[in-house]
DNA sequence: ATTCTACATTATAATAGTTCTAAACTATTG
DNA sequence: CAATAGTTTAGAACTATTATAATGTAGAAT
């Protein structure tokens, strides 16, 4: 166990009690260098590789989702069988590589700005999401 | 019934033998002006409101998988709970509305071009889809 | 036309991801 | 320390999708 402080303080001033679930979560998730994307099975294989503490499935779930709603986590869209999430939540843009069924970060310079010259009426734009799907060269 | 002589024509040509099933669902996908995006479930539901011999639900699955692998439709990645598919197959991006989960076409003018400076080795592009949500204006 | 065969359709079961439920638990407040 | 409001939990329920295997049908061969 490192230092959580942090991760207490940042649960508790969103509002989310600090538990030591969430606090667990926390770590594996953003106690890290680079980014990374996962979904919750993943995320629950991950869990169980570094703790003997289980944490409940439906944890997994509402932690998850309760991050993402306070903007800690992203959700990526892809049609696939689960979603996927990004600890990254800056501005950024994803390659899907549909053979292997990985997610790959596009560095933002990598992309040129994206420009929609139309709007919807009384919408305002939440995000614009590139996703340039991939495959084999043959 | 209309004339299907170019359904059974387009199918017979892709390898697809002409059912009647498969007919009945292009007249609804393709007997219309604009595209028009739709979940498997707003399919179904079309399906029942327009004719009385009812198609199975694998049936509807398996046409569209099928559709969708000869390029009669497309696929939108989405996060959400069921997929969307598009009889606009040709290069254009859209809005999702969060509010009224909701797809809108995006004029393939109204979106410079997107560049992509870096690839994958090994890899190559097989499509660039740029989704933009947008939620109810405050 | 009739028969044959491969492809299609069907109802239903199975699967997988996710959400719900309601009881037990725990962080925080008073 | 007691009260309470938020949290975790196991398991059930739910939903979208896929698999199964029996029946049906289009197209080719006869």
């Amino acid at each position: 166990m490192l230092n959580n402080s942090h991760y207490i303080d940042k649960l508790r001033s969103s509002g989310l009690r600090p538990t030591k679930q969430r606090i667990k979560i926390c770590e594996i998730l953003f106690d890290n260098e680079k980014t990374f994307h996962f979904t919750i099975n993943d995320l629950v294989k991950k869990i169980s590789k570094t703790t003997n503490d289980k944490i409940s499935l439906a944890t997994v779930y509402n932690t998850v989702h309760a991050f993402k709603k306070k903007g800690y986590l992203k959700e990526i869209p892809i049609n696939s069988d689960q979603s996927y999430f990004d600890t990254n939540t800056s501005h950024h843009h994803h390659f899907y590589d549909e053979n292997q069924k990985d997610l790959i970060d596009i560095d933002d310079a990598d992309v040129e700005p994206v420009k929609i010259n139309t709007r919807i009426p009384g919408k305002k734009i939440k995000s614009v999401e590139v996703l340039v799907k991939v495959e084999d060269a043959e």
